[in-house]
RNA sequence: GCGCCGUUGGUCCAGUGGUAGGACAGUGGCUUCCCAAGCCACUAGCCCGGGUUCGAUUCCCGGACGGCGCACCA
């Protein structure tokens, strides 16, 4: 507990996050960055950005955060989304009021029923609160959707919900993106954004929040013919907690991604490959690898649109923390896309030679078929062309019959215009499947901070320092005079102007002693510290000393840019 | 949402039925030529609402927020 004690104190006196509207006696569930952590955020978005989107050539997009109630309709996060709480009058305990109608009857599929029909079958089946045995019969069944809903336009006669994952306004841009895209699969499309959940009882910081940013990619595959390029990864050595590690009281197992794949560890391809892309973000954003691992979903916890899943777990304060999902979702968003709203939600698959197929068809005389069966002659269309696919045979005969609406209608071949004919195919229509690794941002930078975040002895006195990566410290440099007189702060600010001149992220500091300030750089992050001293006014070199090991070399003024610009490269101080 | 516990300067804490004190941090000054030193001064606080009381930061009730447990977590 006191890892996450001290880290929220830190979050709050240094400026990395804090709960937000603390003046109005603070928002569950809302936390504000402040400058230190808006900075660190934002790099670790950069980073994520530089991986997922830019090296592995897949685009990015910006949806809007409000989606019109369809969109979910389709999803399936209006339903699903959607739990039945029971509140007992007695003991005040709340449960799930599905889960009580399940337990006590043979039903096992509650949740899709509407409150009432669940408050009935309560009532029915004599249901008592688990907590206190008091009957539950006469208790209201609320329903308590986690999607934060609210209106388009006055009135409310156009309900919208803010998005509960960013995923969904990708889906929904299919049909444009894939124009974008050239209509060749495979092809990933990213956003990084917020998304919102009216959780019940948000916790431990930012861990479960209301509002939080995640980094998503849905990469869109043709599930026959496209394999991801698993020799970039292969030989990435993955911690594994599998599903049946877990239920057989088993370990964490360490596999390369070629042997997770060989021995069925790890079931899809697609999944593993950015199991292994993966591995090297975390590491790089400052993730302590000794404190992570990927954990398969237990088959009882896949959502409702997953095939296959992991997580990406690191560990902080005792808990493990999902900080990633690695899904499989099939073709189900862009089935459902299709089927819900009015445009095509696939790609043309060109055969690489034209098939010739023999086909039968039906071309209806609509001059008989009106007059004869009036407002029901569409459906008799529709059915015969559905019986001429199934059965040819059927038009065998003089006369044929389909079924509509249990009604039979009988009708002469020759009106029907049925024909075998042969023709010719380029390609098909599929719906492309999506694997879909999903990040949550907030929780990344909260473990980074909880990983990198310690203490040691400097001189005799206790330090405490952030040890993060170059690549996503807030500051990258900071310029401090060694005293605040003789010229020495002019000339430092001299430095830290010519410093972010060439680009870098500076902070300059000349209050309180020196030892006081490489203190305070040392807590929020910053790795280098540029000291402006006597010597500086005498020959034009300052001191560069490294957060980590508190050593120091000389720096000629004139190098210094070119001399930070390696150390964030990589180069060791001593190489200097 | 339920239960238990908590909420006092920026941070971490002490304390009181008569409006509060420390440590650290911060600011200014002195000192100091490289790692939270010292001295002086200053800034700054009782979560909100109601009740009891002459008087409530303190006691009671409710709320908000936080921690933990339960539930929930697509």
């Amino acid at each position: 507990m006191s890892e996450l004690t001290d880290l929220s104190e830190l979050a709050k006196r240094r400026g990395f996050f804090f709960a937000s509207n603390e003046a109005y006696g603070g928002t569950a569930g809302f936390y504000t960055f402040g400058p230190e952590g808006a900075a660190l955020k934002r790099n670790v978005e950069d980073v994520w950005r530089d991986r997922f989107v830019r090296e592995l050539g897949h685009m990015e997009l910006e949806a809007p955060t409000v989606m019109p109630e369809a969109v979910f309709e389709a999803s399936g996060h209006l339903d699903t989304f959607d739990d039945m709480i029971l509140e007992c009058g007695d003991c005040g305990a709340t449960h799930r009021a599905d889960h009580l109608v399940e337990d006590a009857t043979d039903v096992d599929d509650a949740e899709a029923f509407a409150p009432e029909r669940v408050a009935d079958l309560v009532a029915d089946h004599d249901v008592a609160c688990p907590s206190c045995g008091v009957p539950l019969a006469d208790r209201p069944v609320e329903a308590f959707n986690l999607m934060f809903g609210t209106n388009i336009g006055p009135g409310s006669s156009s309900p919208g919900y803010l998005r509960p994952e960013t995923a969904q306004g990708i889906f929904v841009e299919f049909p444009r993106l894939k124009e974008y895209a050239r209509n060749q699969l495979p092809f990933g499309v990213a956003q990084i954004g917020r998304a919102y959940r009216n959780e019940i009882s948000p916790r431990r910081a930012l861990v479960r929040v209301r509002e939080f940013t995640q980094a998503e990619l849905e990469h869109f595959i043709d599930p026959e013919y496209d394999d991801p390029p698993l020799e970039r990864v292969d030989d990435v050595e993955l911690p594994l907690y599998s599903a049946a590690a877990q239920q057989d009281d088993g370990d964490l197992e360490h596999h390369t991604v070629a042997e997770a794949l060989e021995a069925g560890v790890v079931e899809s391809e697609w999944v593993a490959y950015y199991l292994g892309e993966a591995l090297a973000f975390y590491e790089a954003i400052g993730v302590d690898m000794d404190r992570f691992r990927y954990r398969q979903h237990l088959p009882g916890e896949l959502s409702h649109y997953a095939a296959d899943c992991w997580d990406a777990e690191t560990e902080v304060g005792g808990n493990w923390v999902e900080v990633t999902g690695f899904a499989y979702r099939s073709d189900y968003d862009l089935r459902k896309h299709g089927k819900h709203s009015e445009e095509e939600f696939t790609v043309f698959r060109q055969y690489d030679e034209p098939k010739t197929v023999e086909r039968a068809t039906v071309d209806p005389d609509m001059s008989y078929l009106g007059p004869t069966f009036g407002g029901a002659a569409g459906d008799v269309v529709d059915a015969l062309e559905a019986l001429a696919r199934r059965d040819r045979s059927a038009f065998d005969g003089d006369a044929v019959t389909v079924e509509v609406d249990d009604e039979s209608y009988t009708l002469p071949v020759e009106k029907t215009g049925f024909a075998v004919e042969e023709q010719t195919e380029s390609g098909e229509h599929i719906t492309p499947h999506v694997v879909e690794p999903s990040f949550g941002i907030d929780r990344l930078v909260y473990s980074v901070l909880a990983h990198r975040h310690g203490t040691d002895e400097v001189d005799g006195e206790e330090r405490s320092f952030l040890a993060l990566p170059t690549g996503v410290a807030p500051t990258t440099v900071a310029v401090v005079p060694l005293m605040t007189k003789d010229g020495l702060d002019e000339r430092a600010r001299e430095v830290a102007a010519s410093l972010r001149a060439a680009g870098f992220e500076v902070n300059y500091d000349d209050t309180g002693n020196i030892g006081r300030r490489y203190r305070r750089q040392d807590e929020v992050g910053t790795p280098y510290c540029v000291t402006v001293d006597y010597d500086t006014l005498e020959d034009d070199t300052v001191t560069v000393r490294e957060r980590d090991s508190t050593d120091q070399t000389r720096v000629a003024v004139d190098d210094l840019a070119d001399a930070v610009d390696r150390l964030v490269s990589g180069a060791a101080l001593s190489e200097l």
